[in-house]
RNA sequence: CGGGGAUUGGCGCAGUUGGCUAGCGCGCCGCGUUUGGGACGCGGAGGUCGGAGGUUCGAGUCCUCUAUCCCCGACCA
């Protein structure tokens, strides 16, 4: 992209009404833009940031053999009711809003119920299972409170996986391979060393869920770390006798703040029960379907990113995760401009990201920007470009190297 | 939902015990000089002080109500 054509500026002033660092970061660099509190808007810039976490989740739930489909966010009542999740008393963050003709409906903060009786319509042997769907969709919760920036917003986006088995014993198989690929998720996006599998409230299902929680100075919540085990309790479970039933000890753990990145729950065959989602098996007797479902918050992933990846300059985006590779700038006369230009063609050719900044401002501010916005290479074109090579600098280094286009491409495609 | 703080040009802020045409920085527009880390000079545009009501000769400033934002707590399949 070309930064002459973009209607978005970064800002030199930090944001007056935001305390989370995330916020205030990437409003500055031009990512997000805040609707209202708990509300935010992606920019160009933030979307290809979801858009690149999202390709990282999506190529590992693949892998699990589960299919992409969008859900609504429109939700029927009578749905909900089914499991008696319709009432505010029982759930608290519902948006409901009615039809016309006065049908009451509600706005989707979870999507267990819908899928269930989904995929009812179309599971009815044992031949059709298991088999598991996921989607990308925006979330709406009614929170009391939003806060954090992008850490809990009222509205927000989601990658929620739901699998359907057969027996407890398949489920249970599905449950521990999917838990590995959640933590080759936070691996990619280069949270692995920051991440731990932690026992979290099971809720009337089962006595434990699990959560992923990257440690974060800001989080939210509180969890016991066990770091050679890679394990961790969340504040809302520990206990002693949890501590002894995970075979942990007490002086082995450490108090510390993190947040949520990922939530799976093993349902059992409660929900197939209460929703009467059922399958024939090999002796023709009717069975209630086994549930599990799987969720990463692929916004608040953003936003935990920016808590973690910056340094008094700006954002400082993982290579994989961020909206551009280079960062292109050109310093000099009309021959910089040609060799600026040529590379820009050569890498977009090449299906690399580039933000071209062919403003007409210093160099400084571009230099600026560039760090403020965390791309991982700049690459200056100045006058002796074709003959000496191209200038390009790590977002984490501070001295450049030279190469010519063809190194420069082979190093970041 | 309880408590605390805030709201003044696009953004960030100042504005004294109420007192004249409401300021500053950044940004924006024009001209010129600059051009490898957010340049500089000169000249401009732009706000009725979140909203409503009240006190007063006079309200950005005091009072009441209200909206919104932030923080702490509670809540968080």
């Amino acid at each position: 992209m070309r930064l002459s054509q973009s209607l978005f500026k970064t800002t030199k002033t930090i944001p007056g009404d935001e305390q989370a660092k995330n916020a205030k970061l990437l409003i500055q660099a031009g990512f997000v833009y805040k609707e209202m509190a708990g509300v935010y808007a992606y920019l160009p810039l933030g979307l290809r940031v979801l858009e690149n976490i999202k390709e990282v989740i999506r190529s590992e739930m693949n892998d699990l053999g589960a299919s992409e489909l969008l859900m609504t966010s429109l939700q029927p009542k009578d749905t909900w009711e089914m499991t008696g999740r319709w009432d505010d008393e029982t759930v608290d963050v519902w948006f409901k809003s009615k039809l016309k003709n006065g049908t009451e409906i509600g706005f989707g903060w979870s999507h267990e119920e819908a899928l269930m009786l989904l995929i009812s319509k179309f599971v009815h042997s044992y031949r059709d299972l298991p088999g598991g769907v996921y989607q990308f969709q925006t979330k709406l919760r009614n929170e009391l409170r939003s806060k954090s920036g992008l850490l809990r917003g009222r509205e927000f986006l989601m990658k929620d996986m739901y699998h359907f088995s057969r027996s407890q014993e398949e489920l249970d198989e599905f449950y521990e391979r999917a838990k590995q690929a959640y933590l080759n998720v936070y691996a990619k996006l280069g949270l692995g060393e920051n991440t731990f599998l932690t026992f979290a409230s099971g809720g009337a299902f089962t006595q434990f869920s699990h959560e992923f929680q990257t440690v974060l100075r800001d989080g939210e919540d509180t969890i016991y770390l066990d770091r050679a085990k890679k394990l961790a309790i969340n504040q809302e479970v520990y206990t002693d006798e949890v501590i002894a039933q995970l075979g942990l000890k007490k002086e082995d753990l450490e108090e510390v703040r993190a947040s949520e990145v990922g939530n799976i729950f093993n349902f059992g065959s409660v929900k197939g029960e209460q929703m009467s989602v059922q399958f024939s098996d090999e002796s023709g007797n009717r069975k209630p379907v086994f549930l599990s479902s799987y969720g990463i918050g692929v916004s608040r992933l953003m936003g935990v990113m920016a808590e973690l990846f910056n340094d008094n300059r700006g954002l400082v985006w993982p290579k994989q995760i961020a909206p551009a590779k280079v960062y292109l700038i050109a310093i000099g006369d009309e021959k910089a401009t040609n060799a600026a230009e040529d590379l820009y063609n050569i890498l977009t050719e090449r299906g690399v990201a580039v933000i071209y900044d062919d403003r007409d401002v210093r160099a400084g501010e571009k230099f600026a920007d560039a760090d403020l916005m965390g791309i991982p290479w700049r690459v200056v074109a100045n006058n002796q470009a074709q003959a000496d090579g191209y200038e390009i600098k790590d977002r984490i280094e501070n001295t450049p190297k030279h190469m010519n286009a063809q190194a420069l491409v082979k190093l970041v495609a």
